[in-house]
Order: C-alpha cells, then structure tokens, then sequence
DNA sequence: GGAAGGTGTCATAGA
DNA sequence: GTTCTATGACACCTT
C-alpha cells in the first residue's frame, strides 16, 4: 500500500548538510539527524488537517510515517550534490549502499529501490514528481502494485512499531532479519508480509479506500508542509523543528537556505544530537560509517554474472516505469545481513527520491560499475534515442501484444528493417547489448512477460498497451502519441543511421563512415559488440564510403562532362578565328595580286620595242636576271624555260 | 503515366 | 589479403 511522503521528505536538510559542507563543516547524517522517533509522528498528527478517521489511514496507524528521513535526506543529497557538481564521496553505510544500489543496479538495492520508487511514485507523484509521472496513477489500478506497496511499506511498519531505537533496536534488527530471510517466502505466499506484522496491514478493502482517499492526503500533505512552512518559527526549536524548516526549504534548494540560517539550528541539531531526547546510539552510527568499496563489498549476491549485471541494469529502468511488476521481476529480495537496517530505511519515500537520483546519477553509475560512461549514458537516453524503433500509434494501440517486429511505422523501410528484424529475432535473448539498452514502460502486468519477451527479442520500446486498457486520452496515450510526434523527424533518417539506431551501435554513422581505418579498427576491437553489429558497422562504412566515392565519380563525371562542354566551345572560338584569319589572309593576297597586276601593266605601258612600238604584255614577261637586270623575253621563251626548269629540277630530285 | 534527372547501392576492377 | 577508390549498372524516387 502507498503511503503518503511525510511533509519532512524534502530535501532541507540535505541542504544544510550540504552548506556545512561548503562551510568546511563536517556533518555525518546518522550522528547529526537521528531518525524521528515514534512519539515524533504522533506529535505531528494533530496538526495534520482534518483527515479522514479510518482504520485504512495510511498515516502512522497503518504505516505511513515509517520512511526514514535520513535515507530520503541522503538519497536527495546524492542528487542536489551531484546538481552543484561536488563530488559525492558515501561516508557512511547509508550513503554507500544508496550509491551502490544506484550505481551497481544490484537485484537487492535496486531493485528494492525500484520496488518503492514505483509504490512511492504512485502516491506521490502528483506531488513532486510529476515528470514521468504520466502513467504512474494507472498503477493504483494493479493489484500487484497494491501489494508491492503493501511489501515496501512492512519495514516501515516496523520501525515504527518500534517505540525508541536505543533499547529495542537489535529486536527491531532481529525482525528486520527475520523478515529478510522471509522475504522469498511472503512472496510466494502472495501476502508478503510477516505473520507478526499482518496485523499492522491494512485489509485489501482498506488499501481501496486508501487508494480513494490517496489524493485527499496528498492534498492534506502539501497544506500541511506550507503550513509549516509559514509558521515554523512560532514552535519551540528542536530537531523536528529542523525536519520542518528544512523540509520546507526542500523547494527552494540551497538558495532559500543562507549560511546565516545555520548556526542556531546547527547548535540546536548539536543539541539535539548531545541530548538523550532522541536516543540516540552514536557508536552505532559511527560503526556503520563505511566506505562505497566496503558497501558493495557487503552487498548481498555479491557474485556477479555477466548477463545478470546486464539484466540488472536493465531491470531498474524496466520496472521503474512498470510498476506493477515489481514482484514478477524480483523473485526473491534478500539483503545484506549487515544491511537489514537500510532495508527498513529502503521505503517507498526513499526511492521515490531515488529514482530520480537514479538518473541524476549516472556518473555514479560509470564509477562504481565499471561502465562506460558512454555506455552508462546510453542506458539513460534510450528513451528518446531509440523510440524510433517501434512506437507508431499504431502498434501501440491495436498491436501491443503482438510478438512480431514492426519497425515498418517508425522507419519506414519495411522491406530492410523487417529483414532485420528477423535477423533480431534469430539472435534473440543472446543479445545482450540490445537487452542492455531495453527501456520499457509497461503498463499492463499480463502483458509484461510477453513483451518483456518481446522487447529483449525486438528492442521494442514502445509505450504500448493491450488493445482496450489504454484510453485514447489518457495520459499514456497522449503520452505515447507525443512521443510519436517526438519520432517523426527520425522518418528522415536514412537507412543506415535507422538500421544503427535499431541495433543500438554506440556510433554515428559519420564517425563510422569518415573514421580512419586505424581508428576504426581500434574502435571496434574496444566496444565489445556482436557479430551483427560489426557486420552491421562495416557494411554502413563501405556503403558510405561507396555513396560517397559515387557522389565523387558523378562530381567527376559531370565535371569532366562540364570541360569537354568548355573545350567545344573552345575549338569553335578557334574555329572561328582561324577562319576569320584566313579570310583576312585572302584579302590580303588579293589586294597584293592586284597591284602585282597593276604594276605589271604599268611597267609594260612604258616600255618600247626597238621600233619604237608598245610592247604587248600579252606577248612578253618580264623575267628577272640573278644579276639584278630585267629582260623582256616572248612568253614562249619564258613557258619552254619554266618547262626546261622543272624538268631539270625533276631530273635533280631524281639524282638527289 | 512516362521521361528525365538524382541518388543509393552493388559488383567489379585497379591501385 | 585487405582496404580504398573509381565506375558501370541497376533500382528507386522525385520532379
């Protein structure tokens, strides 16, 4: 069963702890902010609002307070720590097992973590999460998410059935244990909850009301936090008076909260820690002040497979978004013995930070799992970056249950993709980088199984649903559709850079193609990447390069067209040129023939016989000597001596 | 609806 | 033997 977030969940303390940081003061969390004691809660109850008087209450009768502020504060530290860039560095076991739950996505931690990150969302999501939160109100309808709710709140319950933590906390330890080593076996008796806690359970009628009375108490729950938040400063100072100022500074971060604020509440923290008030076992605290190596070092199921840490970075994303399912992907949650302790602060209220720290945390992630951070960033953008594989409206309303691939709606080269689809599909769950990568949001539980199937097969990643459960305005719905629209300019994509996004290839195609072949090769041999992505990689390489060298050759070709083109016209230009020279050539030798003529008539016009007559040019030629003289010879002469010459010269060129 | 051009891809040859 | 480049041929798409 949800319960609601106590109004102090914020983040305000979180925030001091983090301005004594920067201060150079240093404050551990498990000394300074002892967990609130029962006699806390019910303090705090009579300022709450009118609330309903039922027995199905989810406020402390039935279990809602028992979500530890030192596991919210640390879990929204993570994330405001990481936010303003300062390295986080777990001190103590809180701290550690938060950050390795995150970062190791290990079956225990995270997927208790996702357990009540998803019961927690359920409840509060409306209120301060609403990104992501769109489909998260159809989980109040799962009976399995009521009873996960009902498994993430048991610890709660027993802490705080626990009156006082100095003298009962190794009872409360030892039930704690016990129910840890139950755990497989309240699951598969479908109650989940210890035979000595039933009693603090809610009766599966009640969890309805509780469900109608959900957003009544949200509602009651966020009046309550601006109520005290206007009015902190007329109570009595004490730690809860902390929780309280600091909770609703939660909103405002570290700008709502100066360094002039600290010192009193420092002092009154101080004091509160230095008094008996609270009970507080500091050596307790202090013993479990261990480091992030320690904490995965203890960190149950410590053997690690391969494929289950794939899984398991799969899973937290899976059921984050799926969640009612969390039973069916968790057989059996154990945790560390040493642990027991976080498993009562893992609440719902916890994780409901948490997830959201989840992917705030990603460089976490790459440190303490050993990713990439290019691989630990790819686990994170699957959401958008691969979408495109399968989320046409289409399928996801009328073809959610189907076992077969459709990539033909997003990608739009049915023939290829289908092809490769089925190449997917004969690779199947040995597939683990396309596993890896799954992120799903599903929203039924019968259909999880078989489109967990699908997806691991297919990577299918669409929001869908069975045919029917889904209204068409709905938020999943519109939600599915935004993500469509979101998916449309992946339509432009080309087929290479689809057929690499749906095999989840950790490049680009231009890296592929315009890397060098020595960088290429070093590239494939460090990403370990099957068979079909490397075929996959180097048929994209030769078809860009080969589209790129035909681009080149139709460049060249029409270049070359283009010159001849040029050199055509060139010779015509010539052409024309020649023939404008040779006709100016003509001329000239006409003009010149003329005054030959005219000046052969001339000299014949002056020139007498030794009779005194004119002599006939049509008789005579004037031949000139190599002496320099002209001699008027009768043509005859001068035709038998041309004759007599070219014979001559002929006989010459024999002879020669 | 057919023609023309553009583009991607494959097969092949050569460096 | 591998890789790259160039190019012809083909198919598909757009105009």
């Amino acid at each position: 069963m949800k319960l609601p977030k106590p109004w102090w969940a914020g983040g305000g303390l979180l925030n001091l702890t983090l301005l004594l940081s920067l201060a150079g003061l240093r404050v551990d969390l498990d000394l300074c902010v002892p967990p609130p004691a029962a006699s806390f809660y019910e303090e705090l109850l009579p300022l709450c609002p009118t609330r309903p008087a039922s027995a199905s209450s989810p406020f402390p009768a039935s279990g809602g307070w028992g979500h530890s502020p030192q596991l919210l504060a640390k879990g929204r530290l993570l994330r405001e720590v990481r936010a303003l860039g300062v390295p986080f560095v777990p001190r103590t076991r809180v701290d550690a097992w938060l950050v390795h739950s995150v970062a190791t996505g290990d079956a225990d931690g995270a997927h208790e973590l996702l357990a009540t990150a998803a019961s927690s969302a359920v409840g509060d999501g409306d209120q301060e999460a609403p990104a992501g939160g769109g489909d998260r109100p159809e989980a109040h309808n799962s009976p399995l998410a009521a009873e996960e709710e009902d498994k993430a709140a048991e610890p709660s319950a027993q802490v705080r059935d626990t009156d006082g933590r100095g003298s009962q906390e190794n009872d409360i330890l030892k039930e704690e244990s016990e129910a840890v080593d139950h755990s497989s076996q309240h699951e598969e008796d479908g109650e989940g909850v210890p035979a000595h806690l039933k009693s603090l359970q809610p009766s599966r009628k009640d969890e309805n009301k509780m469900i109608d009375t959900h957003d009544w108490e949200a509602e009651v729950i966020r009046e309550f936090r601006n109520e005290s938040h206007l009015h902190w400063s007329d109570t009595a100072f004490s730690l809860e008076d902390l929780f309280q100022l600091l909770s609703s500074q939660s909103e405002h971060s570290l700008e709502g909260l100066s360094l002039e604020d600290i010192p009193p509440f420092l002092n009154s923290a101080n004091e509160s820690v230095n008094s008996s008030e609270h009970d507080i076992n500091l050596s307790h605290a202090i013993s479990h002040d261990v480091n992030l190596h320690e904490a995965m070092l203890l960190c149950p199921n410590t053997v690690r497979r391969e494929p289950t840490r794939t899984s398991q970075a799969q899973e937290p994303f899976l059921q984050l978004n799926s969640h009612a399912n969390t039973e069916h992907t968790i057989p059996a949650m154990s945790f560390p013995p040493a642990d027991n302790q976080m498993r009562n602060l893992t609440s719902q209220d916890v994780l409901y930070d948490l997830d959201s720290n989840i992917f705030d945390g990603i460089n976490l992630m790459s440190l303490a799992t050993g990713f990439s951070p290019l691989e630990v960033s790819q686990l994170f953008e699957e959401p958008d970056s691969d979408s495109g594989l399968s989320l046409n409206p289409s399928y996801t309303t009328t073809k959610s249950n189907s076992s077969h691939c459709m990539y033909d709606g997003a990608v739009g080269y049915s023939n290829d993709l289908q092809s490769l689809c089925q190449d997917l599909g004969a690779v199947g769950g040995c597939y683990p980088e396309t596993c890896k990568h799954c992120y799903t949001n599903h929203t039924t539980v019968s259909g999880f199984h078989q489109d967990l199937k699908c997806q691991q097969v297919f990577h299918d990643h669409t929001y869908h649903v069975q045919p029917g459960v889904l209204e068409p305005n709905s938020e999943s719905f519109t939600w599915s559709k935004k993500i469509s629209g979101c998916l449309d300019p992946d339509r432009s994509l080309s087929r290479d850079e689809q057929r690499a996004k749906a095999l989840h290839i950790p490049f680009s195609v231009d890296e592929i193609v315009q890397m060098p072949v020595d960088s290429f090769n070093s590239m494939l041999s460090r990403h370990y990447l099957t068979d079909l992505q490397v075929s996959l990689i180097r048929d994209i390489r030769r078809r860009g390069k080969n589209k790129v060298a035909a681009q080149n050759c139709r460049k060249r070709k029409l270049n070359i067209i283009l010159s001849l083109e040029d050199d055509i016209c060139n010779l015509q230009t010539k052409k024309e040129a020649l023939k404008s020279e040779q006709a100016q050539c003509n001329k000239a030798i006409g003009i010149m023939k003329q005054k030959l003529h005219d000046l052969y008539h001339d000299v014949f016009s002056r020139l007498r016989d030794d009779q005194g007559r004119p002599v006939n040019p049509n008789h005579y030629a004037l031949q000139y000597s190599h002496d320099g003289t002209v001699l008027i010879v009768p043509k005859e002469l001068v035709a038998s001596g041309h004759k007599k010459e070219t014979k001559g010269k002929k006989k010459l060129n024999r002879f020669q």
